[in-house]
DNA sequence: TATTGTTATACTCTATAACTATA
DNA sequence: TATAGTTATAGAGTATAACAATA
């Protein structure tokens, strides 16, 4: 069903009808509408990676859950100090590296977590792709995915090269 | 061909194969790639929008450009002003009204833009698509079209609505 | 009174470096 | 010597307000 690519005008292509900046585009479009929604529960989007993946791999030191999302650990200090104060997450004592924490979330995390699942599936179905086909999402999906692992930017999978450098 | 949606472990679906999340991951990614991409040519991407807008539509005042790329008028003044430096655009006087300058691009900004559009075709399909086959291009060229589409991103299509509140 | 370009200011983000306490 | 967490600082980017010239 798609009428796929119509030329236009004499000279350039118009840049809005290529993918990458299509990608660009819509990345900072969905930014923001996801912060917009996030904000009356009041978290942001980062709070949001943290938690999701804090349930998942519950008691990461800061530097893992740094490497993890790819964020530099000088910032991880105070996301966590914003979890903390919300009573979302708390830090603990590493049991052997003395140097370390770990944080883990707490049941008020799991609970706002649940909430924000909500806003974001919300999001996701309801408003940012409601023009699409169940088959068509799961079309963009695969696409979407097929570049992202090209580029390498899976979370958790290559933690190893995630190192900023200092 | 696309192995759709596999689920995964027992709780939460992971972030990772949702596609707004693949959507902003990508997005910042191209971002980043293509800014890269175009430090060598002395530009950013600011600029080169700037220079494909004026290239399809020489002579729009300031407040015209900035409506069409979405920033700021604030913004757009040391944008121009970029560009003056470097020999790309000028400024003249609008030839009925005083109060507002029409933007211009010369030889050199013109040479420059060609350059830039081949970094630009090349990092898309070399860099950003090498795994997709060119069906597959087409497919997601339209997909993430008509998410755009309903979400009023285009460029130059609803220009009225892109009034910033001051 | 509203609009164009401009400047100034503040606020957020990010990047870098350096410090401490451990390993 | 290297690493985990922390703190401080500087830069980029963005948002807001105000101003002069003109409509």
């Amino acid at each position: 069903m798609p009428r796929a690519d119509q030329e236009d005008d004499g000279g350039r292509a118009l840049l809005a009808s290529h993918p990458a900046f299509l990608l660009a585009q819509l990345g900072s479009h969905v930014k923001s509408r996801f912060t917009a929604h996030l904000a009356p529960l009041g978290i942001a989007p980062r709070h949001f990676d943290m938690l999701a993946l804090l349930t998942d791999a519950d008691g990461l030191t800061q530097q893992q859950i740094a490497r993890e999302l790819n964020i530099h650990r000088n910032v991880m200090v105070g996301l966590v100090d914003e979890l903390e104060a919300k009573g979302l997450a708390e830090r603990r004592r590493h049991p052997t590296d003395r140097r370390a924490h770990t944080v883990h979330v707490l049941p008020r995390g799991r609970e706002l977590l649940r909430r924000a699942d909500q806003v974001f599936d919300a999001f996701e179905g309801d408003e940012l792709l409601a023009t699409l086909s169940a088959a068509d999402r799961r079309t963009l999906t695969e696409l979407l995915r097929r570049v992202a692992a090209a580029a390498e930017l899976q979370r958790g999978v290559h933690p190893a090269f995630r190192g900023s450098p200092e």
